[in-house]
DNA sequence: GATAGGTGAATGGTATGACCATACTAAAGC
DNA sequence: GCTTTAGTATGGTCATACCATTCACCTATC
């Protein structure tokens, strides 16, 4: 025996569940534009504080855009993009980055960026990657600074990200760089005392492989990349912060070295 | 010179924005009841509907939770494994899968497994790794009942996800699975005409692979399985939907001749 | 004394009606 | 023809009233 839910309480859920299937199964299309609130209450037959607030969640949703005035309410566009444009919106506010989820996130990136440096080589168009190389030209340019530097460097990345022709790739992506760089962003001089240098070379490292569309070579030259931008999370958030630090830069001493 | 946002006309969305604010702030915590809706009322020095359409906003945030009766509104506990958990649910019910999109995931997909496999490599316990197997076992048991089966392939692929003990790889899997298996799930019969063998020896050659802790031979196996799991998107979605699946099928005939 | 059941107060949910601010429209004035 | 102005429809807000649910407390019964 399988009992159903006997009632929705609440009319508002009701309406906003009503009006989201019309979207989802196409009688309310990107455009379109909703009846009025006091139209919608006597099409429901509810009273308007219940249409509002079904509205509100929708709005909140990002399936449809209120407007004052005498524009009102219209269905937006909807996709796997819009969405996850505003999934992003509310997730760089939303949360305390702890040290755990900094070392998951580059973790899981290691693996993204691999995905896409591979799927650039297989995708990208000569204008791409000459893009990217001027790119490189304009970090070496700023050698010194690594402030100059940085938001090239973020640029590279997000243009490899975009050159996959992938969207789901880079929307991942820029979930995932957006948590970091509120935490890389504060501390460049303390990560980075020597300069840019050292991160220009993985980059054209990186995309001397994947103009040899050798995956294999991808692979390695990835590898090599995380392996080198990545250093301990307390560095940002707390713990052993000092010891991380210096252990850190011990480490890229010794890279130069070698 | 630069200019400041003159005013917030909304009401609501001011009030949202300082409840966030004092979450954030940590003056409200997990767990923590707000004042009731009259109260805020004379808090903010403004009507109840203001209150409520800012407490609604919060809550399809997945910020608060609203119970009716005399419980009130209590904060819930945010992170990103909450918040994950709301764009999942969501995202399931968003949006009309393209063929694009589904060809899109299937790619991500591919390098989130792979770093999931390599991960469990490194962190997975023996009670999880014999829990795989026995999973494998079960699979065999339903030898030639693709509908028995699926259910536990998913299962499998869960758990590893699940072993890498990273919530970030396991939440953007999951979301990735909601919006595939919708896909998959109505049509396994065409696509897997001769049962899921085939599938089970992908599975016992990835957790194989696993248990060697080799990485070279970890992205073998999952290099195979992506390659062998791969359809052509248009089987879900339309288009040249019968050419897709018949040419799919003979890809995998090919297969096991050889 | 313990349990079952009733009672009331506080809460969120809804309806109504009024008014405001905004944005567009069309008529009026130049 | 252009600018200005008044009108109108819309969403935003407020106030009030009442309903439905929930929980805590009290009472009555065993």
């Amino acid at each position: 025996m399988s009992f159903k839910q006997i009632k929705k309480t609440r009319i508002y859920e009701e309406v906003a569940d009503q009006i989201q299937k019309a979207i989802f199964d196409g009688e309310l299309n990107h455009g379109d534009s909703l009846p009025s609130e006091r139209e919608l209450c006597k099409v429901f037959g509810v009273g308007r504080q219940a249409i509002r607030e079904a509205l509100r969640t929708l709005s909140v949703m990002g399936l449809i855009e209120i407007n004052p005035g005498i524009k009102g309410s219209v269905v937006k566009e909807v996709g796997i993009t819009q969405y996850m444009e505003a999934v992003r919106e509310h997730l760089s506010l939303l949360f305390k980055v702890g040290e755990e989820t900094i070392l998951e996130i580059m973790e899981v990136r290691k693996y993204i960026e691999l995905g896409i440096s591979q799927l650039v080589a297989q995708n990208a168009d000569e204008a791409e990657i000459d893009d990217l190389e001027y790119l490189i030209g304009e970090m070496e340019a700023c050698n010194h600074d690594i402030h100059a530097y940085f938001p090239l460097g973020v640029e590279f990345h997000r243009k490899l990200a975009m050159a996959t022709k992938n969207q789901v790739f880079y929307l991942i992506w820029n979930i995932l760089y957006d948590i970091l760089l509120k935490g890389y962003t504060p501390i460049l001089d303390e990560l980075f005392p020597d300069g840019p240098s050292r991160l220009i070379k993985l980059n054209k490292d990186v995309l001397k492989a994947i103009k040899s569309k050798d995956p294999k070579k991808i692979d390695r030259a990835m590898e090599n990349h995380a392996e080198k931008e990545k250093f301990d999370p307390r560095i940002l958030v707390g713990g052993n912060r000092e010891r991380a630090l210096s252990r850190f830069q011990n480490n890229i001493k010794k890279e130069e070295k070698s």
